[in-house]
DNA sequence: TGAATATATTTGTCATGACAACTAATTTTA
DNA sequence: TAAAATTAGTTGTCATGACAAATATATTCA
């Protein structure tokens, strides 16, 4: 039933996602590291541009607002894991770049991540990932 | 593509409960509601357990720890929705109840939570919703 | 050009959620 | 039965995330 399917569906990607997203927390913290999963995610899109990006691609990269990224960015630079410059031809934007630490740091904890994330998909076939995503990306539109 | 299966999973499961959990609380903004996703679903809860809940069964069936839970209920009492009672035979429990404008607010809620369901499922078929239990499910399983 | 708009970011406030530490009450067990 | 362990709940702290409002700079257009 309609009604039933809806239930279910919050339920289960709210506990899910709060799982995972524990589950990566709580590895971090066991390997040494003090950084939370948001914290990675912006250190990982920094790693792969090594120019640097501008807070703004990075809110849009993560669907969160300006203000989460800031705070953010704010930690990872108290951390020394990251450096904001302002832009020279736009003072308005700030250009977000990974220091020497936070390059090493996203190196150390690569296979770590790796590991989790094939964790994730353990019992799951390609053609499952394939359905995963399209459902999942449907759900996303529907609320869009 | 595989570095989207990787990356994908904590990424698409992220984004699409930020964006339901977003929706749920514009929709009852919207409709003057002053409450958020998180305190509908334990408004809920307590509506089909008329007798009561204990905050530890909260606790179990949400998947939450026990502060968080203790200051969602803080909240509803604070805003009439529910009332706490000091369980007679083991005085460290504490049963919670809807008040009767909480049982009220619940029934005007339900239509617009009916609809909130089932466009979350719009284009997606009674097989697509089993698949999608199957592997979220899975996901669960593997990272708990 | 100058005024209105738009953009990039920050700060403030509140709810959620994780974790640690605490109180109080109950149950185990030695 | 007294001490130890367990259980139920609360409070404190911090990070995240949403929203509103502010600042500062850049762009548009009248």
């Amino acid at each position: 039933m309609d009604l039933e399917r809806g239930k279910g569906l919050g339920y289960l990607l709210e506990r899910t996602t709060r799982l995972v997203k524990l589950s990566y927390s709580q590895a971090f913290k066991g390997a040494g590291f003090d950084i939370t999963p948001e914290q990675w995610v912006i250190m990982e899109s920094l790693y792969e541009n090594p120019d640097g990006q501008y807070q703004n691609e990075l809110v849009e990269f993560s669907f969160k607002d300006a203000p989460t990224i800031s705070r953010i960015i704010d930690l990872l630079c108290k951390k020394g894991f990251a450096s904001r410059e302002t832009d020279k031809t736009d003072k308005r934007s700030r250009n977000v770049k990974l220091t020497d630490i936070g390059r090493e740091t996203v190196e150390k904890m690569q296979p770590l991540v790796a590991e989790l994330r094939i964790r994730g998909w353990q019992g799951l076939s390609d053609e499952d990932f394939e359905e995963f995503v399209r459902m999942i990306d449907q759900v996303f539109e529907n609320y869009k």
